[in-house]
Parts: C-alpha cells; structure tokens; sequence
DNA sequence: ATCCCTTATAGTGTATACATACTGTACCCT
DNA sequence: AGGGTACAGTATGTATACACTATAAGGGAT
C-alpha cells in the first residue's frame, strides 16, 4: 500500500489529533498557549469538523485543558505532576497484579507472559546493551505490562491504565530511552527485569500483597530514571515529554 | 431567571448530552442497543454537530462505546464490572488518602473536612433516619468526599477520580439511597461514619498506610451496599444505574 | 489623564448540505 | 436451491456558511 492510500484509509479526525500531537509534544506548541481551531485548520490542514473533535480527544487524553469561556489551550505540567501520574500508573497496575493474583490464571494464559519475560532476560543479559537493544526493551516491556494488566480480566481496570499510560510521560517506557544515555542504565534494567520475575512468581502463588506491592515500586524506577535524567541534562531530546513541562527545564 | 433563559444558557452540546445520558440511565435505551446520530437528533432535538460532540462526551464518560465501524451503543456492565469500579474507586481514595497524610496538610485545611464531618455526624445520630436525613446524607457525604480527594493536592489524581466516580454505580453515594429502604441501613451508615473518622484522624497523624488502607475498606461498603440492595430486589428504582447491567436483574 | 462605552475583530457554537462507507435485501446466475 | 453480486437505503465523515459571544482597542466624555 503506498504511503498516499494509507493517508487516505484514516480518518480526518485521526490525522489532526496525531498532526496536532505531535505538534504539542515536540513543543511547538508550548504550555499555556491557546489553540484556536482555525491555527489548528492550518496546521492540519482539514476542516473545523474532524479538527474540532481532534481537540476534545486530545483534551479527554489530557494533552489539551478546555478554557472556560470556550477553545483549548496545551496543558502544563509541574514535575509533581508528573511523578504523581507514574505513582498513579503504579497504583493501578498493583491493583490489576493483584486481581491476577487474587482471583487466580490459568497456567495456559500465564504462558505468554512468561515468554515474554525470557524475551526481556536475553535482552537485558548484553553487556554493554546496544541502542538497537534498548529499543527493542522498549517494545518488549510495553508488551510485558499490556498482558499483565490484562490477567486482571478486569475492562474497567485495563481502561483506566490504558488512559494513564497515554499521557507521554507516565507510561512504562516514557524514560527507558533516556536510561540509555546513563552510566547506571544496566544496573536499573536489570532491577527493573526483576520486578518483572517477582510479579509473575507472585501471581503464579496467589500473593496477592506481593504482586501489587512490586508494580507499585516498580513504577518508581521509572521516577527514578526521570529524576536522574533530568539532573545529567545531557539527553533531554530522548524525552519529548518534557516539553510539556510548565518552566522547562532546558 | 426563567426555565426559558436557564435553558438557553447552556449550549446545545450539553443539553444532548444530559438528555442523552437520562435516557441511558433510565433505561429508555438498552444496554447494547446502537445509538445513531439521527435518532439522537430526534431525541434532543438538536443538530448533528452538538449531538456528535454529546456522544464523544458519553463514550469518554463510558456509558457508550465505540462501534468500529462508526457510531455508538450503550455501553453494558456485568456485576463484575460495577464491583471493580468501586474497588478501583476505593483505590484512587486511598492513594488521595496517603498523599494527603505522607505530604501532610495544614491545620486550617483540615478544618472544612472536619466541619463536614461533625455535620454527617448529626445526621446518622437520628434513629431511625428519615428520608430527607438520607437524601442529605447523600449531597454531605459526596461533600467530604471531595475535600478528601483535594487534600491530596494532585491534579492527576483528582482528575481521574473524577472520572471513575462520574460513572454512576461507582460514585461513593451510589447506593446509598438504596440502603433507605434496609434493614441494616443504620448501622452501615454508622460504620461509613467511623472511616471517615478513622481517615481524617490518620491525615492528621500523618498516617499513610492507615489513611490508604480504610478508604480502600470504605469502598466496600459500597460493594456491601449493592449485593444486599440486589439480593432483596424490592427497590430497584432508588438505583437507576442498574439499569446498564448487562443482564438486567430486573 | 483616567475611566467607560462603543465598535470592530476573532473565535467558538450550531445547522445543514454533500460525500462516502457500510449493511441488508433482492434478484440473478450457476 | 444456494450463493454471489448489485443496488438501495441508511449511517457516519466532512466541509462550510451563518450566528452569537467574548475580548481588546480606540475614542470620547468627565
């Protein structure tokens, strides 16, 4: 298929809200500014219709924030913020855990996950670990929690860290990229890849406590990564969510 | 102000989406049944380009879903679904509970909460509680539990308690009113009482796993609440929620 | 000089017409 | 008789014109 008909098989709506977020997150457009939906037009280049719902997506995906008297502007976020939605991407993902845990899964459907797991073991076990293989962590880990999350079988739970994990700075690999860049990266990886193993055992034995325990403080590597990151400031363009930082750090 | 200009004053959008949402909620549109664009028109009596903006809203609120192929039906919940929004709600509570009591808050913001819960205090005192006691009860305690959530100073996480609250069987009032009409109405209603206690007492001791820990137990009163209001299934209609289970128990 | 009022402008809210995609049915061909 | 295709009807997707509201700037009066 040619890149013209794949353009042409997604919906106006769908090229504006990823036109416009891109456009966010490379911070073109910067905190506070207001969008209007003709400078959105413009950009876009489709009409006010699909432009318009564009907007309300990305405003529900936490992006924009609705101006009271009418239209949006890019929402901007304080490093509280930020830290909080990780802890609270943890907060959910220990509740699935322990729902998994809890309620119990069939060793059939533990299979995959834990095919995964050794997919990330041969991963992390190079040393020193390739840019090629970071990235490929970064895939690999994204799929690691998306089974996870889903052995709670629980939708209104998977929904909810689903809509967490968009925001560009709260998902599980939002700074696994930067940790390239750190002389501490192998070190954190491997911890990280032993949560991963801990919370597999801990569903497999039904420890609930343990399971929801882990993902809580495995959710704090990625604080961890952020902080250290932050202070190296040698890597920030492997972050493109900090652009949405309100007093940029650069 | 006249019905006319209170009418006039919100926007067509919102309108919809309240006509639109009374009309899932009551039961007039069944759970599964597809919602078109035109019959909504037909419903609110306004235009496409409000009423399409409405049922984003709804989807985004979870009372409808998405069809792949374009439009939208009423979203339906199986218990399941409703008991784990209410644990999930139980969680984000007790995640705003512990941020408030590790971060700590000042005397003079407690003082609200308090306030609010010395008049909770005067209405479960009366036995037996009457209806207008109840109804009260309702607005008070949606009350406290909106302070509470704010003393955790997180925008995210108020945010997206929010949201799981905005679905209607998952709402900390949920299933209060249908407890007017138990047996054992007083004394979970006094039970509810003593974990608000126990939760300000914790903030105020800067208590986090305590504070975490009974706002999740908080919660189950409302699971409590519900499988005792279903199993004795003689006031279905103080529960208008109910009416999106996926096999209605009616 | 300052404050208020008027006016112009830009931006959102709404309606509607047109284009396109999907679905179900009926008819024809095999 | 069964299956496939074509067509009609209905749905959503999109563009645009018009209406109304908020906001800011400029001029006049005090």
């Amino acid at each position: 298929m040619s890149e013209r008909e794949a353009e042409r098989s997604v919906s106006q709506t769908v090229r504006a809200q990823l036109a416009l977020r891109d456009m966010i997150l490379s911070g073109r457009l910067r905190p506070g500014e207001r969008i209007s939906e003709l400078q959105a037009v413009d950009i876009t280049g489709v009409s006010r219709t699909p432009v318009r719902l564009a907007l309300v997506r990305l405003e529900d995906e936490g992006l924009l924030q609705a101006i009271p008297s009418g239209g949006f502007m890019v929402k901007a976020f304080t490093e509280r913020d930020i830290l909080d939605s990780i802890e609270l991407r943890g907060t959910l993902e220990g509740l699935a855990a322990r729902f998994a845990a809890e309620r119990g899964v069939s060793a059939r459907s533990l299979e995959p996950l834990k095919e995964c797991l050794g997919d990330l073991d041969q991963l992390v076990r190079q040393d020193p670990i390739s840019v090629e293989a970071f990235s490929a962590y970064v895939t690999m880990n994204a799929r690691f929690h998306a089974l996870l999350n889903e052995l709670s079988a629980s939708a209104p739970l998977i929904r909810e860290i689903d809509r967490v994990s968009a925001l560009p700075f709260a998902s599980p690999s939002a700074f696994v990229m930067a940790q390239s860049a750190l002389p501490e990266a192998h070190q954190i990886l491997l911890l990280g890849q032993d949560h991963h193993r801990i919370v597999v055992d801990a569903i497999e034995n039904r420890e609930g406590a343990r399971a929801e325990a882990v993902m809580r403080e495995h959710s704090r590597l990625a604080a961890r990564n952020l902080r250290l990151a932050i202070r190296n400031r040698t890597h920030l363009e492997l972050m493109p969510a900090l652009a949405l930082l309100k007093s940029s750090v650069e």
